[in-house]
Parts: C-alpha cells; sequence; structure tokens
DNA sequence: CTGAAAGCGCTTACAG
DNA sequence: CTGAAAGCGCTTACAG
C-alpha cells in the first residue's frame, strides 16, 4: 500500500480511502490509484498474507451438463466435512481467471480447464480431468479412460459390430485422447482396419455435437452399425439423430455412452455406457487440495479411478 | 479479541496464537479460548466488520437433479459480471447452517431452503423458490406455479382425458402447493370431481419419488389416463414405472412434468412438461442479493416469473 | 479533497 | 509456554 501512495503521488490514507470506498476521493487521484491498484494486482494483505480463507475453489469451462453437477457433489461433501465453504467459479476457454479470484481461496481444482491461466498465482492447485500438458507440476485426478474407451468397444466388437463409428470429445483434454486411444486399440486387437471417414471430432461434450455428429455419420454411404460417443451426453444427441432418421437403436444401430450420468438411465433405450465415479474423482480431488492448502505432501501426483463398463439396451448384434 | 483473553485470563497475543494456529500454546490454554471463541462466534474483523467479502452464496437442501445446475449457471453469470465469487453450500432439511459460513458472505440466495436457519445471521437474504412461511422479510423469487399447474392440466383435459392423476413434490415447498392448487383449478373449471385416491404424494422432486408414485397409480383398480408430474425428474420416474408395467406413452398413459429441464427433451417420449425459467430465475436473484449487499433497495418484494406449457410427445388424447 | 497523527486489531520477534 | 513491547497494515477523526 506504501508502495502504490508512493507511486501516486499521494499518502497511504488516500489509497486506503480508494480501496475502502469510503471517504472523499478527487476523481481523477481515484483513477490514478485505482489504475495502480490493478496494474501492481494489488490485494489486501488481509486476504492474501498466508492466512486461511476457509475457501476452497473448482472452476468448470462451462456448466453444461450433469457431469459438473456430479463433481460438485462430490467436492462439495468433502469441504462441508472440513468446514470449508466451495467456490464454483466457470472459466470459459480463453478467457484468464483474475488473480485476484484465485487468491481469494486456500486451493484450487481446475476442472476440464486450463491451468497456464493459474500460473502465476501462487495457490494450490489439483487438475480434475487434466488438460492436455497444462497445470505443469499440479496433482491430477483422472479416470482410466483408456480401459473404458477400448472396453465399451470391445463390448461392440462381441456382439458382432465391424463398423463402429467413433465421435470424439473435447480435443484439449486428456480424457478425450485417451478414450479414442483405447477405441483405436480395440480395433487393432480384433484385427478391424480403422475406418478414418467414421471418426468424426465432435469438440465439444455436448448433446449438440452429439447430435450433429450423430447426422453425419448416419449420412455416411456405408454407415455404421455402432456408434462410440466420447460422453453420454454426446450419446443422446446420436440417439436423437437417429430418432430423426427413423433409426432404430438398438436394432438397427448400437450407441454407447461415456461418465453414466443419471440421464443415461432415463433415457430410451437406457444406455450402455462406461461409468467413471465422478463424485469420487471430486472427493478427492478436494481432499488432495486440502492437502496441499495444508502444506503437507500429496500421496500421488497423477491418479486415475477405474472405469466400469455398463450394458444396458442401447446396444445389441448388428441387424437384429 | 481483547475480551476473548480477558475471559480465559491471558493476553491478547496468546489469543492471537491460536486462532492463526502458529507459536506455541499449551493444549488446555488452547482448548479453554478455543471454545471461549466458539461460544462468542468470534469472526476476526477482517472478515465480518461490515467490510465486503466479495462473495455471495446460494444454499440449496441438496444437489440431485438438472434444477440445481441452471439456477447455479444463471447465478453465476451474475457473480462473475459483478466480480464476485459464488458459494455453493448444501443444507440437508433439519441441518443448521453454521452462522461463520453466513458471515462470510455479503449475501444468501436461500434455494428451496428454509429460512429459519438463517435468521440469527444478519446477511442479506434472498428466498429462491421459497419454503412456505420462512425467510420471513426476505426478497423471494419463483415462478407462477399455479399458472403452469392449471395449464398442463387443462391441456390434459383439452385432450379428453378425465381420469388425471397427480403426483405432488416435496409438501414444505410453495411451489409444490401451488402447482397442486392449479391441477385441482383446472379440475374445478371443467366441472371433474376431484378423486383424491389419484393424488399420490411424491414427498421429493426424485426420480426415485416419481417411479414409486408412478408404481401406487398405475396399480390402480382404475387408474389414471393420465398423470401430472411435479416436476420433470418425477415425470422421468413415471415414464419408467410405465415402462416396467409395460404401458404404452402416450398412448395408454399421458405423462407431463414441470421445469423443462434439457433431460426432459432427451427423454422418450420427450416430456410434455411447463417450462420454469430457472437460469432467469437465478440471475435476479443474484442481482437481487447484490443489491441488498450494497444496502440499496430491492424493487419488489415477491416476485413470480412466467411459466409456458411446451407441448412434446408425452401427451396424447386417451386410448389413442 | 488531502495529509499528519492517533488508533485499531492483530502478529511477531524476544525475553524469560 | 507465555507476556510486554514493538511493529504492520490499514482506517478514522481532525485540521486545514
Amino acid at each position: 500500500m506504501e508502495a502504490i501512495a508512493h507511486a501516486a503521488g499521494v499518502s497511504v490514507p488516500t489509497v486506503s480511502r480508494v480501496l475502502s470506498g469510503r471517504g472523499q476521493v478527487a476523481p481523477d487521484t481515484r483513477e490514478r490509484i485505482r489504475r495502480l491498484l490493478d496494474e501492481q494486482e494489488y490485494e489486501a494483505r488481509r486476504s492474501s498474507a498466508g492466512r486461511s480463507t476457509g475457501l476452497i475453489q473448482v472452476v468448470f469451462p462451462g456448466i453444461c451438463s450433469g457431469w459438473e453437477t456430479e463433481h460438485v457433489r462430490g467436492i462439495e461433501q468433502v469441504a462441508q466435512e472440513a468446514g470449508v465453504g466451495l467456490v464454483v467459479s466457470v472459466l470459459r476457454r480463453g478467457e484468464a481467471l483474475r488473480r485476484g479470484e484465485l487468491m481469494r481461496t486456500d486451493g484450487v481444482i481446475l476442472a476440464a480447464t486450463s491451468g497456464v491461466y493459474a500460473a502465476g498465482a501462487r495457490v494450490p492447485t489439483v487438475a480434475l480431468d487434466p488438460v492436455t500438458g497444462a497445470a505443469a507440476g499440479a496433482p491430477s485426478i483422472g479416470a482410466t479412460n483408456f480401459h473404458g474407451g477400448r472396453a465399451v468397444t470391445r463390448h461392440l466388437i462381441g456382439l458382432g459390430h465391424r463398423r463402429i463409428g467413433l465421435v470424439t470429445g473435447a480435443g484439449a483434454l486428456r480424457c478425450s485422447r485417451d478414450r479414442a486411444d483405447g477405441y483405436r486399440a480395440a480395433l487393432e486387437e480384433a484385427e478391424l482396419e480403422e475406418d478414418p471417414t467414421l471418426i468424426v471430432e465432435g469438440g465439444e461434450f455436448t448433446h449438440r455435437a452429439g447430435l450433429v455428429a450423430g447426422r453425419r455419420l448416419l449420412a455416411h454411404g456405408h454407415p455404421p452399425t455402432a456408434i462410440v460417443a466420447s460422453s453420454d451426453t454426446m450419446a443422446l444427441g446420436v440417439l436423437e439423430a437417429a430418432r430423426q432418421r427413423g433409426v432404430s437403436v438398438p436394432g438397427e444401430l448400437s450407441v454407447t455412452g461415456f461418465d453414466d450420468l443419471p440421464a443415461s438411465r432415463w433415457s430410451s433405450p437406457p444406455l450402455t455406457t462406461v461409468r467413471q465415479p465422478l463424485q469420487e474423482m471430486g472427493r478427492l480431488a478436494a481432499r488432495t487440495v486440502l492437502r496441499l492448502a495444508q502444506g503437507r505432501a500429496v500421496d500421488h501426483q497423477d491418479v486415475e479411478l477405474s472405469t466400469r463398463l455398463i450394458v444396458r439396451e442401447s446396444t445389441a448384434p448388428p441387424g437384429s
């Protein structure tokens, strides 16, 4: 504060008045001081001076589906048990989190969010469903996406499918690539050749993206008999595309999801999918930031919790 | 702090050491001071002395469905625009929020949560989907639930239904009662007699509750030809009950929901429902707490945003 | 509208 | 393990 006052050519009390909003300050003086506070990313000692704020924060790239909800449930449980509050923030891709926002909490969980934007703020950080290559040094928590992708694809191959489409997820996330790699591994071990025209980039884990990709695959000259979607919401979009085209599921087309959100049980037909323990991942992420916030060491740097194939009614042998 | 030190028979620095956790304090001294801090609900000046914390808080009775997600999306938008953080908490019915948790924020949105537990804490409060009779004095934000309940029931009557079942929602919430009253009003204006055996208390807005209530109504000696569920998740449960019993929807049974969650479009058949502007309600609630937090007056004490009937494919004339 | 001075709540070496 | 004293960051009357 003294530095700011000096730089602005005013006394400390004047800076204080600007900060608190109490008392009279000339408009241009106020403006000059504000600019300096911004530039120097000034944070009141009160909130950053090593004292606990009793808060942890989770950052999502958006709140669109049940995925975030499940994570929040898990994280909130642990936060409540630990007596700390949970701040939920949305940081759209490309946006930078203002530094003050991070500094006001004891730790941050970056859920499917790039750590780059948080690099400067020295706040304990954990990556939940980490973005490729980001959040260097931060512990990460994911699921065995490769195994999950391989397991659903094997399931379809086991049913007799030979032309299996893939709708990929958000490209920046490691989980998307791992699922696609699992798909490829299953094809390879069954000695099925990969057909690049059956792989559609979904781009985002949304119903809309699944609908668009599903339409494209169904319009294929020699369409697949099964489609592996990279998330449940995408799979619901693929189901919608099938419905619109009058293609019956699972009779003419098998469809699979990934996540096992509650909605996957409520769709019709109920989705065959890969269960990710989203709540448990949230709980583990929360426990991990809390450990870091206490200055304790973490047991494991990078953890993947296991996924499990859930067979419901959206898959069947081809042409059944 | 001086008062605590005096009561504990120690000096101010000793109390400070207990608070910060730094430095040595004899176990029994620490215990005695801790107890006094708890008793006197001590809050560091830093966070409660009228200064803004830059945080608002939303409290839910649980995080179970897309309902909370939609509210959070709206609230988060406004919070982000205003540059304040959003704390999300869960307060199960009957639990009391610890006072410190509320005091650390500038304002609280009680979403379907009783205000009783927040009464002591002098924090600006807004009720979102207010609980009956609670949160005295706090502005409230809801939807035109009565009109919505009447509109769907009229829709079913218009299709020719005469035996219409009702699955009620969470009894403590005003929205549940209003929806049921709308149902009754529609029956009455059509001069249909209310059959109490066709009204089942759902108790909670869950898939499970809808499934159980749906089973009961379908096992009725003279079953209804249509069922009005008090929420989308409940309606999805009713659909599941129909599927399990081999009752086709909408051929043999029409089913309606309430909310218009994304999942209502993805079910099969897609649900006829009543749209509530959940995100907008969240935004309004957030703007209202922020106004209160600034000490400004609120435009309207109690607001109901309008609902709208959305006709999809889960309703049809009886026996079609 | 601003600063010098006093003050407030809390923390931090230091001494015992 | 604890307190007296100094100190830190910030705020608040007060004077001009």
